[in-house]
DNA sequence: AATTGACTGGAACGTCGTTCCATGAAAGTT
DNA sequence: AACTTTCATGGAACGACGTTCCAGTCAATT
């Protein structure tokens, strides 16, 4: 895509440097050993380089992370394909997205920033458009877009946050457990509702819950019309 | 609260360090500077003491920030008084968490860490227990609070983004007209629903639309009863 | 053949969180 | 009063990080 003005363009090295190679290297390293082992030499190491090289292919780390996180989101975009009735199509992009993080946690964390950045938009476009098409009036459409965006980036974040606190490689159902255990032992007068909802926690669905909420948020933007 | 167990507590210096001192000059900095700016230095040139020092009161730097979180939101969540309706309740407390991110706008990214500590208790508690007494069946109590706890969360975390990105001292409106404009300068034909709401996102009322958000989700766990 | 400019990779800089330890002051003990 | 112990301090040092710098390399152009 950058290099369309060049003619073409012969290799100095088999394996090139190219920022596509520094990214997919970028996402290898984040999904198997974590946001916090990706680091400039991590990277110079896996390809092979200096870590001076890569500069020359990408701005700083904020912009390789920007650039791993569109990566990843483009992809869930455009596998979700379009024609579908527009609240089912609501629910599979949020599901897309659900899935994606879940595979690939620091995305969650990365959604956050620069909400210029094509990963954003790309989402914010396709939830408002749909809702658009869904029928929300023109005076509820912005609102009811930000309240479903804002849903999936807390979840996006939870995710993300909860990979952070994970020792690696121990799955979902044991974290849940870790927390629940702990909300257990908390005061149940102090913490009523804590304390009654732990046991849930514990066995409940990460991803079916999420798309209760989902589903209330649509059920909720459904009462304005 | 600790030191009950301590007879008396004769001070070494004047301004002898403590937890609540450290806490109060590391939110000093955290609102004043930045979270970038909060660092063990920079806390102990402004404490007068050694770096090495705060480490006898403090475990580490993920310990200071959270005991910095739990501050900041359990003042919040005492100055909501709980003998209004329910689903007035959750509107002040969720406002209550509004304003104090936007006051503390690093406290939007803590909250995702660690769900085990006191200031996401307080959280789930408050609005999970408004719930159950606002009459939400118990099947749908558990999906009903995580999906007000996460667009909570999301708008935090968003917060929390935005002042991070902030060249500082930029207030909100300055910040939505810059991301506004980068809107408007996009392709309407690739991005048509961003185009449109662009206008909207320079002149919208950030804490409103966090109500509105707010509101949407209780009409939608409103239909379920 | 000489020159240019895209590209490389490793050394070096400054900053960070954290650890270590020599020092001191108060409290407890004899 | 002299001592030991405990609590607490603060500055030096360590290792890792993001980033910058620059001397070098190689294909393409002149």
């Amino acid at each position: 895509m950058v290099m369309a003005s060049r003619t073409q363009r012969t290799e100095r090295r088999a394996d090139a440097l190219s920022k596509e190679r520094i990214v997919e290297a970028a996402i290898e390293i984040l999904d198997t050993e974590g946001e916090s082992a990706l680091t400039f030499r991590a990277l110079a190491a896996r390809l092979a380089t200096g870590s001076g090289a890569i500069y020359w292919h990408v701005a700083n780390k904020s912009d390789l992370l920007a650039a791993a996180t569109d990566d990843v989101i483009a992809r869930v975009m455009t596998g979700v394909v379009g024609d579908a009735e527009p609240r089912q199509a609501i629910r599979a992009v949020a599901l897309g997205l659900f899935d994606a993080i879940d595979a690939h946690p620091w995305v969650g964390a990365q959604l956050f920033r620069e909400p210029w950045r094509s990963a954003m938009l790309q989402i914010v476009e396709s939830v408002g458009g749909r809702l658009q098409t869904l029928g929300v009036p023109e005076s509820a459409l912005f609102d009811s877009a930000s309240a479903l965006l804002n849903y999936i980036l807390g979840v996006a974040g939870r995710n993300a946050a909860n990979a952070r606190l994970l020792p690696r490689e121990t799955d979902r159902a044991a974290f849940l457990g870790a927390v629940a255990t702990r909300w257990t032992q908390l005061d149940p007068a102090e913490y009523p509702f804590v304390h009654r909802v732990a046991t849930e926690l514990r066995e409940h669905d990460d991803r079916a819950q999420f798309l209760a909420g989902i589903d209330l948020i649509l059920a909720g933007i459904g009462t304005i019309r």
